[in-house]
DNA sequence: CGGCATCCTCCTGGATACTG
DNA sequence: CAGTATCCAGGAGGATGCCG
């Protein structure tokens, strides 16, 4: 994901064009639906092994599954956790990076639930045609 | 984007699972970064040409905001508006939707901003193995 | 169990050229 | 100006197999 252009914070000051490029960088790779699907599983059970997230995820891949926790970790976003035990237990759980964001992205779950006939009715008048 | 799994909403209750299936594709077409992109910029000028939309976020090709543009406006995210003139011109603003959806998501750019330079510092931490 | 490596396919998305 | 059409490269992502 590349890093696009400028922008404006919601509080209306123009950002500082490095902290920018970062920002929309971040955007990019925080907006991505796997991160969000699991940053929702993390949110609610705490902890989970990888596995059990396979499990919630059932379309995820496990290419995907570990791709996008390990880009989470990398980001700060999760912690993980290895038992050295056998057979390997391994689990992952929000940091508080990653709760801060869930919490973020709260109003946009709040908004898909509440506005998703809206959407739905506007598809179906835009096909008609 | 295909339609994954169950979802318990931020208030806790169990979706109906059609609703979160609609949802969830929901989170996938709308956490998309150029939607995100152009959302911002439309929230910030309230309309905009299609050119203009182009100049604002100059990585984009112009394969990619037609497109996007489409598909926002399918959804009944923006509302588009030709003036029957030569040159054309095509006006670009948000639907009371789309303001919603914005307004959303502000929550998320507030703490990428917030945040940017605590991911930055986790990254170099992780890569420094 | 929790991965990483490999292979292979498909779709995204960029570049370019053409039109109303 | 605001697109549509075509071509093409590269990366996303699934399937499979092996390892600590």
């Amino acid at each position: 994901m590349n890093a696009p252009a400028r922008h404006v914070s919601p509080a209306g000051e123009v950002a500082d064009p490095r902290v920018e490029a970062l920002v929309n960088d971040l955007i990019g790779a925080v907006a991505d639906k796997w991160t969000l699907l699991i940053l929702e599983e993390l949110e609610q059970a705490g902890t989970l092994r990888f596995s059990e997230i396979g499990r919630r995820v059932p379309t995820i891949s496990q290419k995907m599954l570990t791709q996008t926790l390990r880009a989470m970790e990398r980001n700060g976003l999760v912690s993980r956790t290895v038992h050295p035990v056998v057979p390997p237990h391994v689990d992952y759980g929000l940091t508080d990076l990653g709760q801060s964001l869930g919490a973020a992205f709260c109003g946009v779950w709040i908004w898909a639930e509440k506005h998703c006939d809206s959407v739905e009715a506007a598809r179906e008048r835009f096909d008609r045609r």
